[in-house]
DNA sequence: GTCTATAAAAAGATAGAC
DNA sequence: GTCTATCTTTTTATAGAC
């Protein structure tokens, strides 16, 4: 197994578990690997694969979400391009965001990269309403915006069982996004 | 330290840590009470303690959401009422929602009364929509709308350090949940 | 690079005295 | 109702063979 395909795995099982919940032997269980070729491969244990996990998200972000913003087209076919690909990212609602669970557990030592991914998330969406015109103040705050439902949205999907409500903000967030504010 | 005193301060732990996170060593050492203590009050242990904790929780959205929702003013005083109450409960953005940290979390047990009290917490605000004339599923909508925005803006203040967003949901929420469908 | 075996530490849980 | 002491189980981590 390559250490991309044991990153994935790591992925998945600490959205689905959490970082505390997600333990070495379930761990284990799941990729098949023995404890001890866990650390071979992590020497710092969890942590370390936490931190392998945050990496590989952060190039992700970059390379699907970010680039879909820097493309070519108008902002409102840029914006469902991101769309499109945050929604194949949580599966339609049914999975959790890695920056959501790890902001809910006990260790601190996340947060700065966490930071880290979300303002460059927040900037490559502000860019491209500025870039429409819309003054930088009020851009900023309709990226915190689209990002903010998109993470509350994936929390009702979970505690209600049912993803509709994140599909209805991924559909209509393009359209929200692009409106040009009242008054201008 | 009375029983409810406790679950407050279990209800912090939890918050703070998580489910897994809040381990038995800290919330004694946080509480003053020694484990078999705790094993007095809780006989089942920490799974016993977030019930409880769920059950304050429940109490307390009904006694002080819920019954803002119900009171007597117009539509945008009573989601005022509702907001203030919120903020207040969230510390301004800087708490996490005990809902989305046990969602997060690795035990499925306590996904079913999250999802009642969710329930609860959207049918009343669409209740007040409806009394205003909007249609019952643009109102539940709307709810969800509303529930969404409050837990993707505390995710945001956690994960960027900074609760400014949340306060921005929190003021406006009042005037979006009451505005009109445009054609109505 | 993966395994078996084992150790060390922590977490969850209980008995019984006061 | 709280404590000390103890126990069991689980989790994390490592040593050393292959």
């Amino acid at each position: 197994m390559s250490k991309n395909e044991l990153t994935v795995q790591l992925l998945c099982l600490f959205r689905q578990y959490g970082y505390e919940g997600a333990t070495l032997s379930k761990i284990s269980e799941v990729t098949g690997l023995g404890k001890a070729s866990l650390y071979h491969h992590f020497p710092g244990g969890k942590e370390d694969m936490a931190t392998a996990v945050l990496e590989y998200l952060e190039q992700g972000l970059e390379r699907h979400i970010l680039q879909s913003l820097r493309s070519k087209g108008s902002a409102i076919s840029r914006f469902t391009q991101m769309c499109d690909r945050v929604s194949q990212f949580y599966e339609g609602g049914q999975q959790s965001c890695l920056f959501a669970v790890l902001l809910m557990g006990a260790h601190d030592r996340f947060q700065e990269k966490i930071q880290q991914c979300l303002n460059q998330w927040l900037t490559a969406i502000a860019e491209v309403l500025i870039e429409e015109g819309i003054q930088p103040q009020l851009a900023q705050q309709r990226a915190e915006d689209a990002i903010l439902q998109i993470q509350g949205a994936l929390i009702l999907a979970r505690g209600l069982g049912n993803p509709t409500a994140f599909q209805r903000v991924i559909t209509r967030l393009p359209v929200e996004l692009t409106h040009l504010p009242p008054g201008s």
